[in-house]
DNA sequence: GCATATATCTCACATTGTGGTACTAATATA
DNA sequence: TATATTAGTACCACAATGTGAGATATATGC
């Protein structure tokens, strides 16, 4: 459809606006863990990042190693313009469909 | 992952509850384009259907012929136990991931 | 019967979602 | 130096969802 995200892809996109400087791959996952209680496997979240890199909707940048016992470093992902856009898009299509409807169906 | 809903499904089963009695294909998809904007393709709308009575999130009934100049009969959907579920599920799950963002970022 | 209106069905292809496995790059310890 | 350990990312095949064009069906009006 263009200028629609995915389920998955709107989890993710809040999860950079909740991170903010914190937003990588393993922090995505477990803030979406943590807040939705769904299991969320670490593969797709790298997948879906990459996707929505070449849409332009996110980017990203390598972080320094830290010292907290290493391994690799960082990728650090925040949301792009068309990102932002797409997503208020998805969330208003959604609002708009609620709006209205008793609580009980839709909470 | 189950249990969740993809966005269009979304769409679709608020369209039910909107509806209520009078939902059937072409009204679920003018419903759809009335209020988000977005532009449905009919097709979709009954493969998408169609799936969601697989998986028991819906169900159908053909209604009887109207006396408005002609046409096929229609094919009424309602809201199964299973879809209302999942429908509240994903709806939480985006709505604990928008909590405490800034307004500006989330409508 | 034929025309026309309303509605659904089908199907191939595109996009998104998923999770297992492999890989890479850092520090620690010796 | 090298080996172990930890933190993190990349890759990839397959599944589920989304999409749109075109075909088909069933009603009424004449």
């Amino acid at each position: 459809m263009g200028q629609f995200l995915g389920e998955f892809e709107q989890l993710i996109l809040l999860a950079l606006l909740r991170l903010g400087e914190d937003a990588y791959g393993v922090s995505i996952r477990a803030e979406i863990e943590q807040r939705t209680g769904r299991d969320v496997s670490i593969g797709s979240v790298y997948t879906t990042l990459e996707r929505m890199e070449r849409k332009g909707y996110v980017r990203s940048a390598i972080g320094q190693p830290t010292p907290e016992r290493g391994g690799r470093r960082k990728k650090y992902y925040h949301l792009a313009a068309g990102g932002q856009a797409a997503l208020s898009h998805t969330l208003r299509a959604v609002r708009s469909m609620t709006e209205g409807l008793a609580p009980e169906l839709v909470e």
